[in-house]
DNA sequence: AGCACGCCGACT
DNA sequence: GTCGGCGTGCTC
């Protein structure tokens, strides 16, 4: 009898994605299930990544081959993982490989990459590489080097040519030896710094740096060296758009040098310990009913609680509980929620049980977290999308904030859902599910009507604030009347009022209306991205403009490229206006503006914001992202400019996103005890959606979107299934995606009848073009149910036998976002 | 997807 | 005659 491993491999694609046999040798006699392992895969026996899902014994292994390795560390997925990790695959349209590797945050497990280095006692004069150039450079860089080397590194010293088949041939002769090296583990993580070597006063010539693009950069590069000095890599790449290869470039002329700084600890000083909340009867009824779904085992319960309802202190009380009782818990947040001021409010109450898990953190951090909640020293998760994979046992609730924001759906693969993962676990643990938003998403508020949910209130503001007052400003009739400003009459009178009387404002727009583009005032041209179908955006924080899908940056240009003309203006569509509007109207005021490029950090965004908490400016113009969360108390006026731009989105979600927009920025006015006003901007103010945000009336909005739902066939009713299609050539992604929609007809007046619904596209994506690939949708609607996911994986793995989708790739999505 | 094996055209 | 084109099929 032998040990066998059932691995799932990360090479694995769609189509062959099953589980794979390996025999296990003696010596890792200690593998167990969960655990990461090396095997040989395909004919050529390529080392890859795989978890091992199962462990049994056979005596029929003739056809098996053995794990390389198995990685002997702390790292490991539980049995409840695997069956999620199985469970989400059905969903998913994905690799069981793809679900199992989501659920280790990047950075905590080891990788390994492949590099290569000479064989020991080569002889030259025997290998004959007279004819055979390339193997000859990739031997010579390999003497030139004193390490191993990887494929990319190998392709950068050989002068671009591909090296990849000169080193299966060296590989098969035995002149150079595959090494494995281990990279990725949270210790000992490094930032790459640059320093230059040479001084502002004797830059070398720009001749000196190779020809056309590649030398302006590293001129610039360098530059921007000399006048700031040591740079992180990164950073220098961002700033003046060097690419490594351009980095490296200089240090080898010996223009700067490079070093290793050790990456930044989250630092861990101990906050202030909070006493527990005392709850107001309102929040004490919410926190009773959900401590008793908790005594029945597993629920879900809906908590709608309007911003300031004091939703927070019933969740800290909550976890208090479920902790005091031997639990675990886990509260997930959005991205912008995940605040400095929110981790503290938790470490006070919680200390150093809490462990924080979001994307932003560096990976030691990010290794000594995960490591915390395995261990058992955290019994508290607080984190983003991924934290709901935390490796935390015995769960006593999971709670879910903001529960309708976008940002808990992933929209790479796996292109799971946080909320139905959470559902999952509890589930599993037999404990409740609280989410909780001052707008629920259609979906959650459906549930909760139709009794799936069990629904709490929260309809009073703690400590008697009264929610803002709201005005809608109709644009349509300022606009026959002949005034073309942004600033509509009412807005500019409360504006007037509230500087008069020393209180503070806030402008919101929408996000992309805060974008900075460049344009020709000449010809109109707009410098479009090299790679992606969409305009390059201007950062203040680096002068470039730059593309957000693909990382292609250049500097702003003066003169156009269309016509020839100097005049390049930049516009973010009413930014500038409102800039200059403001200027004239209240020449006094002090204005702040928060820049779109979010790129540059939170760091000078949180700046900005203290800035204004400190009252050191009147105005404060910027985005949604503005409103999450913030409380400052001299702001009794908020205007929103843009109210409709939400509702043009085109998907089934945008109403609901205006809705939320709109309350989300209103109830930033007047939180204390001064009372707040909320100027909302429509051009469609009678737009029923509009009318229920302005009024601040959830039911109303909800009552008129669950029926348009109906009608459109949307959410809750109905599932959106949809395939993607990329491929660099685009008639190739279009007939793939052709090929798609003709088998789902066919499908439809087949064996899947029952589902027969119509077939939407092939369609160009909303973005048709990025970084040199085209994508195309095809979609349709069904419920979705074992039957119609069944149909999905028939079409992928139809699909991928077709000579038509060679080189196209092919994914699918149920209520994906946006493509 | 990657990689090997296999069966046809232009080179020494 | 062979090197190398990419069509086809498999991956424990």
């Amino acid at each position: 009898m032998q040990k066998v491993a059932r691995v799932a491999v990360s090479s694995a694609a769609l189509s062959f994605d099953k589980p794979f046999d390996y025999i296990v040798p003696e010596a890792f006699s200690s593998v167990q299930v969960g655990c990461r392992v090396l095997v040989p895969f395909g004919m050529g026996n390529r080392a890859v990544e795989g978890f091992v899902l199962s462990l049994s014994e056979t005596e029929d292994t003739a056809r098996l081959k053995e794990l390389l390795f198995f990685f002997d560390d702390e790292v490991r997925l539980s049995d409840e993982d695997m069956a999620l990790a199985l469970w989400m695959r059905n969903r998913c349209f994905c690799t069981f490989f793809d679900c199992a590797d989501a659920m280790i945050p990047p950075g905590v497990w080891q990788k390994t990459v492949q590099k290569y280095a000479l064989a020991e006692g080569l002889d030259f004069s025997q290998l004959h590489l007279e004819d055979k150039p390339e193997q000859k450079a990739v031997l010579e860089a390999l003497t030139a080097s004193d390490e191993a080397l990887t494929i990319p590194e190998l392709c950068d010293k050989c002068g671009g040519s591909l090296p990849d088949r000169a080193v299966k041939a060296l590989v098969k002769s035995g002149a150079i030896r595959e090494v494995r090296q281990f990279s990725g583990k949270g210790f000992g993580r490094t930032i790459r710094m640059i320093e230059p070597t040479v001084d502002m006063g004797d830059l070398p010539d720009i001749k000196l740096m190779g020809r056309g693009a590649a030398a302006e950069r590293r001129n610039e590069a360098l530059f921007y060296l000399s006048s700031h000095g040591e740079t992180a890599a990164q950073e220098l790449s961002y700033q003046t758009g060097a690419t490594s290869a351009d980095i490296k470039f200089l240090i080898k002329k010996g223009w700067a040098v490079e070093r290793d700084r050790p990456a930044y600890m989250a630092q861990t000083a101990p906050d202030e310990a909070l006493e527990p909340y005392v709850l107001s009867t309102n929040q004490q009824k919410v926190y009773d009913g959900v401590i008793k779904l908790a005594q029945k085992g597993a629920s879900c319960a809906l908590l709608r609680g309007v911003t300031g309802s004091g939703k927070t202190a019933v969740y800290i009380e909550l976890i208090r509980y479920v902790v005091s009782q031997g639990k675990t818990a886990m509260m997930l947040v959005p991205e912008i929620a995940l605040t400095p001021q929110m981790l503290r409010q938790f470490r006070g109450h919680f200390g150093s049980r809490v462990a924080i898990m979001h994307s932003g953190l560096d990976p030691a951090s990010r290794y000594d977290e995960y490591m915390k909640v395995r261990t058992g020293r955290a019994t508290v998760v607080v984190g983003t999308r991924s934290a709901v994979f935390a490796p935390c046992e015995n769960l006593g609730i999971i709670i879910i904030d903001e529960e309708h924001e976008n940002s808990y759906k992933s929209d790479s693969a796996p292109r799971y859902n946080a909320i139905d993962v959470a559902k999952y676990r509890c589930v599993k643990n037999g404990c409740p599910l609280l989410l909780g938003s001052a707008t629920p998403s259609v979906e959650s508020y459906y549930n909760a009507q139709k009794g799936k949910y069990s629904l709490f209130t929260l309809d009073e503001r703690f400590n008697d604030s009264s929610l803002p007052t709201a005005v809608m400003a109709d644009m349509k009739e300022s606009l026959k009347d002949g005034d073309m400003a942004v600033l509509s009459p009412l807005l500019r009178d409360e504006m007037r009022l509230a500087l008069d009387r020393g209180e503070q404002t806030i402008l919101f727009l929408n996000r992309r209306g805060n974008a900075k583009m460049a344009f020709c005032a000449d010809c109109g041209y707009i410098p479009q991205c090299e790679n992606c179908s969409v305009s390059l955006t201007y950062h203040s924080a680096n002068g470039r403009l730059m593309c957000h899908h693909c990382g292609y940056s250049q500097p702003l240009i003066t003169k156009c490229p269309q016509c020839g003309g100097n005049h390049i203006r930049l516009v973010g569509s009413g930014t500038q206006r409102i800039e200059e509007e403001l200027a004239e109207l209240f020449p006094d005021a002090r204005v702040l503006r928060m820049d779109a490029d979010t790129t540059t950090g939170r760091k000078a965004h949180e700046e900005i914001l203290d800035a204004f908490g400190r009252g050191e400016a009147d105005i404060l113009l910027g985005t949604q992202m503005v409103a999450k969360g913030l409380d400052f108390p001299n702001v009794t006026l908020v205007g929103v400019l843009d109210a409709d731009m939400a509702l043009y989105s085109g998907s089934y979600g945008a109403a609901e996103r205006c809705f939320d927009l709109i309350s989300q920025v209103s109830g930033r006015a007047g939180r204390r005890d001064k009372p707040g006003k909320a100027v909302i901007q429509s051009y469609m103010p009678s737009n029923p959606v509009i009318d229920a945000a302005a009024r601040q009336d959830y039911l109303a909005f909800y009552d008129y979107e669950i029926k348009s739902r109906e009608l459109i066939k949307a959410p809750p009713f109905y599932d959106i299934f949809t395939f993607f299609f990329t491929c660099p050539d685009e008639a190739k992604a279009l007939s793939a995606a052709q090929r798609a929609a003709d088998g789902l007809k066919s499908a439809f007046e087949g064996r899947y009848s029952r589902l027969a619904s119509p077939v939407l596209g092939p369609t160009p994506a909303a973005i048709a073009k990025i970084n040199n690939k085209y994508r195309y949708v095809v979609t349709f609607k069904s419920k979705d149910n074992k039957e119609s996911r069944q149909l999905v994986w028939n079409i992928l793995k139809w699909l991928s036998s077709q000579k038509v989708t060679a080189g196209v790739t092919v994914a699918a999505d149920i209520n994906a976002l946006s493509f």
